[in-house]
Formats: structure tokens, C-alpha cells, sequence
DNA sequence: CGTACGTTTGACGTCCTTCAAGTTGGGTGG
DNA sequence: CCACCCAACTTGAAGGACGTCAAACGTACG
């Protein structure tokens, strides 16, 4: 029956006991203000104040920064039940941008209506901090790989750490999930060419570690992916 | 007399209102566990359970991770009036460790006071998600300068980003600076070896943007060197 | 059926690493 | 106070991981 629950649901609930009662206060206030942009649409841009917090509630969005010259880097990943930027407002202007990589949809919930459910429950409070925490928590991940993994051992990781989020809200059946990056979104992801990210992919499916065709990735043999990875989940707080 | 604020007051202050009151309030549970750690310490470390929060009083403090076979990036740096971890204890388990680059003195409070302080009043639990927001920009910022900015110009941000966080402490007169990494310090936060650091300083020295002698870093020109760095403070939220 | 975007391939260049050997300088003990 | 010592810094030469450029190929969609 899990897979009745939203995602959104699914993950509070992984982040701290909630009753029924506050899950559906949840769930309300996200239903309030549904919205949804297409494929390759930025939510909103860097420097831009935002007035609501935002939950992806279906597909992927990506946060990601540019550099004053125009170099692009892709800073997380966010799937569906992922909260984009509690209390964004709290720092008035936005220091990156979001993007849809697929068409989106989210919810959108008010400053004051946000402000409201943390006040009125303390177990609802203590789920956004968690989230809030897990989300720090893989920003730090992925500077370390990012600065210490090489090339293949990054996009292996990025496949690893991707593949057990999708897992961990069910969408990674037969341990096969939808993937809509390009190649050239790995590689804003990982900071590598995507020409060099190409020929990394090859490598892992020449090792029969993956697929990946059409924005779909399988893994193939999580245990050896991991090893190159040099993955540890425990990051992820699950 | 700014300068006679302590530093933790100072940086709660540049996050939000607070009344002399509040800060009363936050000095006291601060003040009642002081430990000082020796240079090159560790304060706690990746998988150890957190049983207090902590706030650098004094000295430098250098956030951490290891790869499986060794590899060590530094995530972040902390300055006097920093918080190491707010709600740390929500993930039960360390994810990365903290260690003292120099001999350090910081403030541990515990949970129970640590919640008392955010449950009696809003603007302190305000303050204390503003300066954890910040953080997560500035991890952000890492990510993104790590995957996208030569070594060069992550050597030059690193600099840019620690002179203007110190001087927003007051910690920065006349541009001038403690800076207690070694070349190798600098090379793991920067995700670079120690000898490419060194060339790096040279040319820096070179183009007369930086002194850099026995820990402390002197800004000769911060304009050009904030060119070089592609540095715009706005991630700071100052 | 054509067009546009994503992927693949090859040749070549460069940024950064590796290895190995000095040199400097701050701290300590005699 | 000087001599010693170790860590930190510096230098050079050579190699490798990844980037750049340019072209061809595949494939989804209008």
C-alpha cells in the first residue's frame, strides 16, 4: 500500500515520525497551489526573490549556479517529496536558480502558510530541519566528489546516489529508473566536458556495471558501481 | 564598540534582529561549556554521535571528509562566531568531521538548551535558519567553484571568500588576515596537490594580489583579485 | 522525410599531477 | 643564543587525465 502514499508524504515520513493528522495538514497545503512548467523551463533564477517554497511533486528539477563568464555547474538534483528551499525566504534573494529537466510539477506553499504548519507542530518542524540537513548533507558529498573522485568515479557515484534516492520513494523497480539528463547535464553535474563524459559511460558499460538509453538508466551490478564509486550511502541519512 | 561584541553575538546579529535580551540569552547558554582544543585536533569525527552543538569562539575550524582509500577534501571553514552543526544531533551520526586547524575555543550547548533557546523565541530560531541557510550557500558556492573554476581562480575565491568573511567579523583590518592553511591544507579544500598550490601562490604573489607569509594572508588588490576569482560576495548574504 | 539535438569518434593540446630532490624557516633543546 | 630538526615550501622534469576542436553518426519529432 506504500505506493499509495505521495512522494511528498513519503519522504517526511523517512525524516521523522509523523501522524496522519499532520501528514495531511501537509498534503493540504501543497494541494492548495498546484503548478507545473515544461521541460528545460527554469522555476526561477538567481537573484530573484522568491515568495513561495516550492516541492516536486513530479519529475526532476536541477539547482544549478553560472559563473560570470557563462560556465554552468549543476549543484543537486531534486526528485519528487524533495522541498526545494525551506524558508528561502528567509534569505530574501535566490544564489542559484532551478531548473525543470523534465516537465514538473510542484506545489507551491506561502511564507505565511509554511510559517504556520512548522509553529503548529513540532514533529512537522523537526521533519523540515531533517530534510533541510539531508539536503546539506549531500551538498558536502558532492563537493568531495567533485574534488577528490576522478571522472569515472564521479558520474559512478552521481548513478549510485541517484539510483538509491529513486529506490528509497519507489521509483527505481527492478532497479531501472528514469534519468533525463543529457550528457551534457552529467558533465555541468560532475564538471567534466561532455565529451569526456561520454567516453566515461562507454567504460561503464563496457564493464556491464550500467545502461542508459533514452533517459532511462539501469543498473546492472549495483555492488560493483558502488566499489567504483567509492560509495558509502550513509550520507544520504536513510 | 562593535569590537566589544563577541563574535557568536556578531554573526547571530548579521543574521536578524535580535534584542540585548535575546543575545543575553544566547551568550549565557554559550558561556556555560567552553573547550578549547590544541591545533591539528580533532573535535569530532565521521560517525560519532553528537551530543552537543558548537559554535567557534576562537581560531579556525576546518570541516572535513575522507574518501574510503584516504583521499580528504575540506568542506568548509569556520571562524569565530560560526555554528558548527545547528540540529546536528537530528541525523544522530556525524557524516564528516570537524577539526581545529589552529588551537581553537568554542561553546557547546546542549540539545535540550539548544531547543529551549529556539522554542522561547522567534527570532532566535529565525537567526539560527538564516545562518544555516548561509552555510548551505557557501557549500553551494564550493560545489560549484570546485567543478567549474580553474585552480587559479578556486586558489583566488578561497582567499576572496575567507577575507571578506573576516572582515565582516572585524577580524580583516587594513585587508590583512589570519590565514592558518599550509599549501596542503589548500590543496584539499580546493581539490588540488600541494604543488600545483605552490605555483598558484607564486603567480598570484607575482601579479601582486596577495601576500601570504607564515599564515597570514595580506590583500594587496582586491578588485583585481576578485576578478581573477570570479568572486560576487552575494552568496555570503552579508 | 528532413531537421535538430544528442551522441560518438579521432587527433591533438594543456592543465594539473606525480615523483624526486632540494631549500627555507620556525620551534626546541642543549 | 646558537645549532639542530622537522615540517612546510620550492623547483624541475616527465607523464596522464581531461579538455578542445571538428566532423560524423544516430535518432526522435515535426
Amino acid at each position: 500500500m506504500e505506493e499509495l502514499l505521495s512522494p511528498l508524504t513519503r519522504n517526511l515520513r523517512s525524516h521523522g515520525e509523523l501522524s496522519a493528522a499532520e501528514c495531511a495538514r501537509i498534503e493540504e497545503a501543497a494541494a492548495r497551489s498546484i503548478s507545473t512548467v515544461g521541460e528545460r523551463r527554469d522555476i526561477i533564477r538567481e537573484g530573484e526573490v522568491p515568495s513561495t517554497i516550492k516541492i516536486v511533486l513530479d519529475g526532476w528539477v536541477a539547482r544549478y549556479k553560472q559563473l560570470p563568464d557563462g560556465r554552468r555547474q549543476i549543484l543537486s538534483l531534486m526528485i519528487p517529496g524533495d522541498i526545494c528551499d525551506a524558508n528561502a525566504f528567509i534569505l530574501e534573494r535566490m544564489d542559484h536558480s532551478l531548473g525543470a529537466l523534465t516537465a514538473v510539477q510542484f506545489a507551491r506553499i506561502e511564507r505565511t502558510e509554511f510559517e504556520a504548519l512548522m509553529a503548529g507542530s513540532p514533529a512537522i518542524t523537526r521533519a523540515l530541519w531533517r530534510s533541510e540537513l539531508v539536503t546539506a548533507s549531500i551538498q558536502r558529498e558532492w563537493t568531495a566528489s567533485v574534488g577528490q573522485r576522478q571522472a569515472l568515479e564521479r558520474i559512478a557515484h552521481l548513478f549510485c546516489e541517484m539510483h538509491t534516492r529513486m529506490k528509497g520513494i519507489g521509483l527505481a523497480p527492478r532497479d531501472t529508473c528514469e534519468f533525463p539528463l543529457t550528457q551534457a547535464d552529467i558533465g555541468e553535474a560532475t564538471g567534466l566536458t561532455p565529451v569526456h563524459v561520454n567516453r566515461m559511460l562507454q567504460a561503464l558499460r563496457k564493464d556491464g556495471l550500467i545502461e542508459l538509453r533514452s533517459k532511462r538508466l539501469q543498473v546492472l551490478d549495483i555492488e560493483r558501481l558502488r566499489e567504483r564509486a567509492l560509495f558509502d550511502p550513509s550520507y544520504l541519512h536513510i
